[in-house]
DNA sequence: GCCAACGTTGGC
DNA sequence: GCCAACGTTGGC
């Protein structure tokens, strides 16, 4: 079972700056709508898991820093909320269709850029360099994440 | 803005 | 159950 994922975030949603100022620097991961990245959440992440924090969809998309998850999954608020756009008319309180989970901060990192990330040998395995790969939660191998971290230095 | 790749939807 | 059409993701 996975202890290290990969976190997908638009930074204009949610950056690690918005993480970092975030009371407890913890935030309900919210808005997933795909039932793989749901699935690893109510299936396999457990408290405490490692989390690189992934800036995506921006001008500089990499990582940009790292995490933890901090409890159990819970129903995804904004899937109720009509004004969200993440509304799913077709989830109800008593059959809730997706999921949120926190997570909070461990530190900011420099910006490990995805062209960097592409260029290094080790990290050429990862889930998040596939070609095609839309995944916003993907795992990570204690390989990939020693890697990273000596990268990020530390 | 473009467009490749993917997941979901819905007609049959 | 198939699969074409559609909407979304996300790097560039």
């Amino acid at each position: 079972m996975p202890r290290y994922w990969l976190m997908k975030s638009e930074p204009a949603e949610a950056s690690i700056d918005d993480l970092a100022g975030a009371p407890g620097q913890t935030l309900p991961w919210t808005g997933v709508r795909n039932y793989q990245a749901r699935n690893f959440m109510r299936d396999q992440m457990q408290p405490g898991d490692d989390v690189l924090f992934y800036h995506s969809s921006c001008a500089e998309p990499g990582i940009a820093g790292l995490a933890r998850i901090a409890g159990r999954p819970q129903p995804d608020s904004t899937q109720f909320d009509p004004g969200s756009p993440y509304f799913d008319a077709r989830s109800t309180p008593a059959q809730p269709r997706w999921l949120q989970i926190d997570v909070t901060l461990v530190r900011k990192t420099r910006l490990l850029p995805l062209s960097e990330m592409r260029s290094c040998g080790e990290l050429a395995t990862m889930q998040v360099l596939r070609r095609g790969n839309r995944l916003s939660i993907t795992p990570v191998t204690n390989a990939e994440w020693q890697a990273v971290l000596a990268r990020l230095g530390g």
